[in-house]
DNA sequence: CAGTTGCATTCCTCTTGAGGAATATGTACG
DNA sequence: CGTACATATTCCTCAAGAGGAATGCAACTG
């Protein structure tokens, strides 16, 4: 059995935290499929560069590759996507909150504890 | 009105993309608002290096402070949260697909039988 | 077979930025 | 005013990692 497992959403968010590799993840939403030598026309950069962010945002399950004769095509892999997706999700409710509740003020949260704010 | 435009969700993720600010954007999450010393405390950093993530989340719009007496009260701020989300939905497409696939193994349409499960 | 293409990997350099200590600023309070 | 507290900022060091050049390696082609 290979490893399906639980995708690190720490791991593709620090992934995604390079500005390079977003763009290949940009390049590749638009291909939809791509080898190495798209990716370094598109892109502009260098082919090691580009084959050792592929190989970053592969370990994040970010890309997947497939082996095609002497080609290796890169195409998105939606488990790091919608891990980090849902990462933010988790965030809802701060931006819906500020549509629908711009002016209450803290009378709303009598029960959070009060910080220790007074220490002599 | 809101100023709800112009967030860079490019400079968003690159703040994201470290695991420290991670941590103090879930703090922040749980709490609704909190001082630097709250952070601290919780976070186990240094108060330093607390202020200058903080000041890092705050030009990319993912908190926001207010000032009260001598402290520095910080919240989140959902402009951030909701392009990073929104640049990581531009993908949904990506993820829809998978959904669709396993859909059909849990169908309980009778006349879909379930595939075995293949994958790369 | 030699040569070529597509890609991965290694080695090196150099910048960026995170972390620590010390200090500055700013506010409350006796 | 002087002091204590809360936070911001500065200076320094150091390691992670991005980029470039060169090389390794596998698969095709003539």
């Amino acid at each position: 059995m290979y490893d399906v497992g639980m995708v690190d959403a720490e791991a593709v968010l620090d992934a995604v935290g390079e500005p390079n590799r977003r763009r290949l993840l940009q390049l590749l939403r638009d291909q939809h499929e791509s080898t190495v030598s798209q990716l370094v026309d598109a892109s502009g950069l260098n082919q090691p560069q580009v084959s050792k962010h592929l190989k970053v945002l592969t370990r994040v399950s970010l890309v997947s590759v497939r082996s095609d004769g002497r080609f290796r095509r890169y195409r998105l892999d939606g488990r790091g996507l919608q891990a980090a997706h849902d990462w933010f999700g988790s965030f809802e409710d701060v931006w819906q909150a500020r549509f629908d509740a711009l002016d209450q003020l803290v009378s709303d949260d009598p029960l959070t504890d009060p910080p220790e704010e007074n220490q002599q």
